[in-house]
RNA sequence: GCCGACGUAGCUCAGUGGUAGAGCAGCCGCCUCGUAAGCGGCAGGCCAAGGGUUCGAAUCCCUUCGUCGGCUCCA
């Protein structure tokens, strides 16, 4: 997220000269001012904020006079009251004023959000620097395009309603969001890639496809798998489960609910409790749902003396929580109330720990591949306003797991004070198709919990030592990290997740041969542990089963009719729906053959 | 939770004050057809819920719930 305070914080500079090849971000940050411009001349009264360009394109946050808010329809007059400015050419004018004059120049205006912004800027500064686009007048560090002329694709997107500041607790001012390009061609291209984001909605495409429901009626963030949705869940916790293993993890298993006491000595209660559910009463005892599965896997180290021969302990559970998000979140399978995470908690001693994170890195990456996702980004979170353990702590800790990423190789990017309560953190988002970055995997460091639990382990030396604590969640949830794999698919899931992978269409319906034919494929194909179904409903054209199992992304298509009844080599037309190849002549053992092959490699696509 | 938009059949959507519609899906027939939709029929709606205005409300107003786009927050 773009610091909007940063952007129009101008300090006095250098008068700037427009750039001869201005860049996407000065073009977007004058359609900026462009639009304020437009808006200002249709909304007397307007003030305005901050406008900075952001990833695609631009914002600019606005109050209008009386509470007013814009509605969508406001964004059609204001794109073409921009148009007719843009017409005019108009030229951004830079000039720098000394502070005092441009504080009593917004003052005038009647900007006090403008003032505010000058109020807050250091002593050292004495000269502002700000931009007229005609009469509109801005504060700003600049550059800007020429003239409004050069901003002519440009494109109001939606509007939204945002915290002064960013703050939740200040006034809502109105935001617009816009988009600005080049050229005509690449706005187009770039409103095509938002057209292929809808389209790959894993919304959409789960109630397409068939694959999980939520409902009113069950209630908001909760999450009905349906039967293909679940055979794919399925397939990759199987996938999960035998990775761990070989990976040197423990499955385990965990309640859902616990003691709230468990909650107190974990210090969720104090650090947690906004996410968490009330408690309920169990024998006059307070329980409570859990939001984490943490203190559980503490509870299994904690059950009996553990040795420094043990160590590292890990635990894997895919564990389901549930954790209040405020209705205005929630969306889809990406944020949800009810979800299962593919946890993991090693305990380990402080000459593991390094090694330890080191491990989970690479098993992540590995774990990322195979579902496709080969570029991922790192950042490292550090520690955050609420939190425990001391200084000295965070630090080692935030140090150790830098040095692990950069010792890969790897850039990571720092995120300061977002840190989870317990210790730094380490995010993993992978890149999908379309390059968006996802959020998956976690790898937190906690020195916090083995001292609320106050867990132990014999040494070497005979004597009782605390041991650390890693928790990591790779695929993040299942629910999210469908979702995210649903839209990098686009649904066309890679043949060993594929709910049906190839439908026997039959030309005919009514002659029994060839749908005997039909079936006879599929249930050899199902004998050697594939999933195929004949599509031989009564009624329907060739065309249309071809068209039905496309659409439900069925990888392979096999035909049969009565041609190949009467030939009876064994032979079929195979059509691969995500090659775009049809008519393949192919010996039904040599197709089994073939797909069995691809699903055991878990060929990614 | 906050700002905005939207809630009409399983799905996608028409319908802006005067008797609720279409396409797809579903069901029933007819056609037996070779690589993205054959044809015909039937059935399907307390127009999100509640309240109001009106002779009359899917349509106008209010409230609530939900969804969507953002904000804040997050796996």
């Amino acid at each position: 997220m773009p610091d909007e305070e940063v952007d129009d914080a101008v300090e006095a500079g250098l008068p700037l000269e427009a750039p001869e090849t201005p860049t996407l971000e000065i073009l977007r940050h004058s359609a900026a001012h462009l639009m304020a411009a437009a808006v200002v001349e249709l909304f007397p009264g307007a003030q305005y904020d901050v406008g900075p360009s952001i990833q695609d394109g631009f914002f600019y946050n606005f109050q209008l006079p009386d509470g007013a808010t814009f509605s969508e329809t406001d964004l059609a007059r204001i794109e073409a009251r921009m148009q007719e400015l843009v017409k005019k050419r108009i030229p951004f004018e830079r000039e720098v004023l000394p502070r005092e004059e441009a504080g009593a120049l917004f003052a005038e205006l009647g900007q006090d959000f403008k003032v505010d912004i000058i109020d807050r800027m250091p002593d050292s500064v004495d000269r502002v620097g700000i931009y007229r686009t005609g009469d509109f007048v801005d504060l700003c560090r600049g550059p800007h395009v020429r003239d409004t002329g050069k901003l002519k694709a440009t494109r109001l997107l939606r509007v939204a309603g945002v915290y002064w500041r960013g703050d939740e607790r200040n006034q809502q001012l109105q935001r617009i969001y816009g988009t600005a390009w080049f050229s005509r061609e690449e706005l187009d291209a770039y409103l095509e890639r938002l057209a292929e984001a809808e389209r790959r909605d894993h919304r959409r495409i789960g109630r397409d496809l068939d694959l999980f429901s939520v409902s009113e009626e069950l209630g908001g963030g909760l999450v009905l798998w349906h039967p293909k949705g679940g055979l794919i869940r399925g397939l990759i916790e199987d996938h999960w489960r035998e990775a761990h293993r070989r990976g040197g993890y423990e499955q385990v298993f965990s309640p859902h609910i616990a003691q709230r006491t468990l909650w107190e000595t974990s210090k969720h209660v104090d650090f947690y409790a906004e996410s968490m559910y009330s408690p309920m009463d169990v024998d006059g005892r307070p329980y409570q749902l859990k939001p984490m599965n943490c203190p559980f896997h503490i509870l299994i180290y904690k059950d009996r003396l553990r040795s420094y021969r043990e160590l590292p302990i890990r635990l894997a559970e895919l564990g389901t929580v549930y954790r209040y998000e405020r209705s205005g979140v929630l969306h889809g399978l990406l944020r949800v109330r009810g979800f299962t995470q593919d946890d993991a908690h090693i305990f380990c001693r402080p000459d593991q720990i390094e090694e330890e994170i080191g491990r989970v890195v690479d098993f992540s990456m590995e774990m990322f591949r195979t579902f496709g996702f080969d570029q991922v980004s790192i950042y490292l979170s550090t520690k955050p306003e609420k939190a425990i353990g001391s200084d000295e702590q965070w630090r080692a800790a935030e140090a150790a797991l830098e040095r692990q990423l950069r010792n890969r190789g790897i850039d990571v990017v720092i995120n300061p004070g977002d840190g989870a309560f317990y210790g730094p953190k380490i995010d993993m988002k992978v890149h999908d198709a379309l390059g968006r970055e996802w959020q998956c995997a976690t790898v937190q460091f906690d020195f916090s919990q083995p001292e609320n639990f106050g867990i132990e382990y014999i040494g070497e030396d005979g004597d009782r030592h605390r041991p650390v604590m890693v928790h990591r969640a790779l695929l993040g949830s299942m629910e999210r990290f469908f979702g995210v794999l649903i839209e990098h698919y686009a649904g066309h899931f890679p043949l060993w997740l594929a709910p049906v992978q190839c439908v026997v269409a039959t030309v005919q319906d009514d002659v029994p041969a060839v749908v005997e034919l039909g079936e006879g494929i599929a249930s050899r194909m199902a004998a050697a542990g594939l999933r195929a179904e004949v599509s031989a409903k009564a009624g329907e054209r060739l065309g249309a089963r071809i068209r039905d199992a496309k659409l439900q992304r069925v990888p392979y298509i096999v035909v049969v009719g009565a041609k190949d009844v009467e030939r009876g080599d064994d032979v079929v037309s195979l059509e691969d729906t995500r090659r775009g190849t049809k008519g393949e002549a192919v010996a039904v053992d040599e197709l089994i053959a073939r797909l069995r092959t691809e699903v055991e490699e878990k060929r990614p696509s």
